[in-house]
DNA sequence: CAATAGTTGATTGTTGACAATCTAACGACG
DNA sequence: CGTCGTTAGATTGTCAACAATCAACTATTG
């Protein structure tokens, strides 16, 4: 949620974050909700957690709460903590959100693009194709995250990548169910393909027609895999 | 932040939040830093805080960390927690946020417009004018953001309703600044006055580009009130 | 048998004390 | 005179115990 390093994509200096428990915790639990480990709508209780990671309640309650600022658990006082359950609803905010923000990114960064943007964008298409090809669910997550997180990083609009990085955890949430559910693969590249050449080419409306396409189809293969993955759960009754 | 009834603006029955220590001091805090009791940039101490509310430090960090979430604070570990500073950079980010986040409001709420939305944009708007006309700067700073906040409301999209609930409070906070350091009043009427017909009518991107102007105007008033401060201070040499 | 009141176990909310870390002031030294 | 190590005060980070609240279960009653 902080990657606030503005138009350099070469990880330079960086402030370094004295690492506080809370942080800690934050990433760990976060890894665990993202893995599966902590699946949607599992309860999470502060002092299980707390013994889990040896640690008192009071970071441990801080990080919750952070964890619930980004919409990744819910709590209701007095009475307990979830990890969000997956919604069709959630998946249509989200993509619709992104549509908004994502062209708003590239209207920012588009007189931007410089050599370094450029060869950058290319860089992290690599990766998520390598990623994509090698068949690791996790890594071409976030390489595709990375890869959509540029434009945002390239905006130099602080309140911007504020607003994406609350976007991408749920996002991550939702591919990484879907990963799990079954491994998806193929289509993804061209439809990469397709949106890089866009982002690098010269025409700023085609780029945000083409990013309306890019998400009506994350979305639609998104939503599918919900709608099945919730019907299952209704015929099975598990839960 | 949390006004999460969906497309009723009736404050019908609203689920009770059973009110936390933390909820409350974070009210109390945040009115504290909007009237300028804590002024931009003042350091805020957990264990004064604590004392002069009359709790723990528990309850009082996790306030804090929660308005460190909205952006009205900073922290740095183990150094200090302070009242974000006024910058023209961050009221331009403010204002080309509101653009973007307003027109998809718009977009999404536009057929939804039946007569219970129109009837209440009318009486927000009465609320504006009449707390103008009265010289009651905290009233019509409240008013005029329940009126913008009608149509994130009637746009029925959740996550929007965050991003505004997020940018909400910073908007606030400069203007706060702003009518502090001198009183304005007069040309914002005529301004809503268009901006409630286009929002009423019929033409959809007529009220985009009634949008784009509004929020012209406004960063234009704001970004000047904020570097004639700074000018001041600069000159007065007061920190 | 249905509805309600009471009880119990679990979970979060709150507290005050203690530990780790930072900033700034001070003084020794080249 | 400037620089660097030291120290002292202040501030946040962490902890373990205690209190308030809730949800589910049980028993009682009509």
């Amino acid at each position: 949620m902080r990657s606030l390093a503005p138009a350099s994509f070469g990880h330079s200096i960086e402030r370094l974050n004295k690492s506080t428990l809370r942080d800690h915790i934050v990433e760990r639990l976060r890894a665990a909700i993202l893995s599966g480990e902590l699946p949607p709508g599992a309860p999470v209780v502060e002092t299980v957690l707390a013994a889990r990671f040896a640690v008192s309640r009071g970071p441990l309650r801080e990080a919750l709460r952070q964890l619930v600022d980004e919409g990744l658990l819910v709590t209701v006082p007095y009475t307990g903590t979830h990890v969000i359950s997956l919604s069709v609803e959630d998946v249509r905010e989200i993509y619709s959100m992104r549509v908004t923000l994502e062209r708003f990114a590239f209207e920012q960064a588009w007189q931007r693009r410089d050599a370094a943007f450029r060869e950058e964008m290319l860089r992290r298409h690599r990766h998520l194709t390598a990623a994509i090809d090698a068949g690791d669910d996790r890594a071409s997550i976030l390489a595709e995250l990375d890869l959509h997180g540029l434009v945002y990083e390239a905006s130099g609009h602080r309140l911007l990548q504020r607003a994406w990085s609350s976007l991408r955890g749920r996002l991550q949430l939702y591919w990484a169910a879907h990963h799990r559910a079954h491994a998806i693969r193929g289509p993804r590249r061209d439809s990469h393909d397709s949106y890089i050449a866009a982002a690098l080419g010269g025409d700023l409306p085609a780029m945000l027609a083409e990013i309306g396409e890019h998400m009506r189809r994350g979305a639609e293969q998104t939503e599918g895999f919900l709608r099945a993955q919730l019907m299952d759960r209704e015929n099975g009754q598990e839960a």
